[in-house]
RNA sequence: GGAGACGUGGCCGAGUGGUUGAAGGCGCUCCCCUGCUAAGGGAGUAGGCGGGGAACCGUCUCGAGGGUUCGAAUCCCUCCGUCUCCGCCA
């Protein structure tokens, strides 16, 4: 949510940047609404003001007995009660109707966020590794002799329909597997907190993070009223969410691996094939919160984080800074790290690192009091996946293929599968 | 699922109709004292919104909404949330 005050004071800014985004501008209605609001506000003070010396000198007439004075002011008090409420309720609709428009107004970029329309104009910023040289036309993960025995996508479209899958054997230990490295390596080596976390989740919350009110569609919505995460950064960052903490105590570095759901409702066709895009599907996420000074360098610190594990596993990978177009709704930079395939001959997403500067803070509410005694500010919050455990499973699969339908697993996995690198064309880790 | 209790400031915790935005404690900040990784004394310290250059002023907020009243944290209603006990259960 943005700082009305910000766009009052710099509506040309305000506008720039969301044209940056192919969004119309939005300032002029915005600023109109703004003064609307507090013109009501302003009257309805004025009228509460009037009532509450008139209530009081009524109770001082009481007390000292002038009952005529008493009940004229009672009068006056009785009197101001319809035209206070009228008064607070246009206020009420005049900060409703700002706010409602506030809500769903995306981000404004980060000035380093390259201008584009689409993913094709993302920026690529680093590139880690070599793709993997093969003596025969590598396979995707679902053709692969060795992963094709562990993946039942029939069972999985029987028991809960299209885009589930059953891992069975080898392959869902390696796919457990994975998930346990990357909670281990960011515990011991990127100080990180684990946090195990509620996957279901109070409407407020997708409010807070922004997967509503636009958003909705994409996650499922239980009988209750509560939503399914479509990601933990819901779960993990409002953690912070209704509270002031001290500075002192920030930065707050917490990590989660949990289940993520989505109904893609949007996706349609796409990627249909395998394993890579799944309504139900895991991650292990890291999300931030930081004085606003240290969020830049976070964001960098995380995108490491996530990198580190890939060149862990020996992945050839590299990072693209999303341009405007391919932005989020409430990133204000994201830096995607996209994962070689060999199968599909591609770069795909298997991680996605965004800071929202204090856009996801101002709609939950999250602030930290300056060492200086200041007043509370908005935190800073950044979520990073690290990593899509799925998704490193079809890479560690593709990249690891053998023309014999084998996998050679890498050697950072080794203690996590008792040395035992080798996934068997029948499906057996040896 | 059944029964009950509770929801106050950064935190804990008083407060059953009238300067109570709110005692007290903790925490924090500043000052004083103290020859020292201790202790003591004093002062300050809620948030939002609106106005103002600022000092400051106004207003709202004691879970949320509504009601009673000249006046409510305090009384009434509804909702939400939390906790406890019982039942069931991984």
């Amino acid at each position: 949510m943005h700082d009305i005050r910000f766009v009052r004071e710099n509506p040309a800014e305000f506008d720039g940047a969301l044209k940056r985004r192919k969004e119309p501008p939005l300032s002029a209605t915005l600023i109109e609404l703004d003064a609307a609001r507090r013109r009501s506000i302003g009257e309805a003070e004025e009228a509460q003001a009037l009532r509450n010396r008139a209530s009081q000198e009524a109770g001082q007439a009481r007390a000292t007995g002038n009952l005529t004075a008493f009940e004229e002011l009672r009068a006056e008090v009785s009197a101001a009660k319809d035209r206070i409420s009228k008064l607070e309720r246009e206020a009420e609709e005049n900060s409703r109707a700002l706010d409602d428009l506030l809500m769903t107004i995306p981000n404004l970029p980060h000035a380093d966020v390259p201008d584009g329309s689409d993913e094709s104009e993302n920026l690529e910023i680093r590139r880690w590794g070599n793709p993997p040289e093969f003596d025969f036309e590598p396979l995707e993960h679902f053709r692969i002799a060795g992963a094709a025995v562990g993946l039942d996508f029939e069972s999985g479209a029987k028991i809960s329909g299209s885009r589930f899958v059953i891992l069975s054997g080898a392959l869902a230990r390696l796919h457990r597997v994975l998930s346990q490295f990357m909670v281990d390596t960011h515990v011991t080596a990127n100080g990180y907190t684990e946090k195990w976390t509620p996957v279901i989740v109070r409407e407020e919350m997708m409010w807070g993070t922004g997967q509503l009110p636009k958003f909705g569609g994409e996650s499922y919505q239980l009988t209750d009223g509560k939503w399914l995460v479509p990601t933990s950064e819901v779960s993990l960052t409002n953690i912070a969410s209704g509270m002031i903490v001290a500075e002192g105590s920030l930065p707050f570095r917490y990590c989660a691996h949990t289940q993520c759901f989505r109904s893609e409702a949007g996706a349609a066709g796409k990627d249909t094939a395998g394993m890579l895009r799944q309504h139900q599907f895991e991650k292990v996420e890291m999300v931030s919160v930081t004085v606003p000074r240290c969020s830049d360098d976070e964001q960098r610190r995380m995108t490491r984080c996530a990198e580190g594990l890939l060149e862990e596993l020996e992945l050839h990978y590299r990072t693209v800074s999303l341009c405007t177009g391919d932005l989020g709704f409430g990133a204000r930079r994201t830096f995607d790290i996209e994962v070689w395939l060999p199968g599909q001959g591609k770069f795909r997403e298997i991680s996605s690192v965004s800071t929202c500067g204090d856009f996801q803070a101002r709609r939950m509410n999250a602030r930290y009091r300056p060492a200086d005694g200041g007043h509370p500010e908005f935190v800073h919050t950044l979520n990073g996946s690290g990593l899509a455990v799925g998704r490193t499973l079809i890479a560690i699969l593709e990249n690891g293929q053998r023309a014999d339908g084998s996998v050679a697993l890498p050697a950072a996995l080794s203690p996590y599968l008792n040395g035992k690198l080798m996934l068997s064309p029948e499906g057996d880790l040896v």
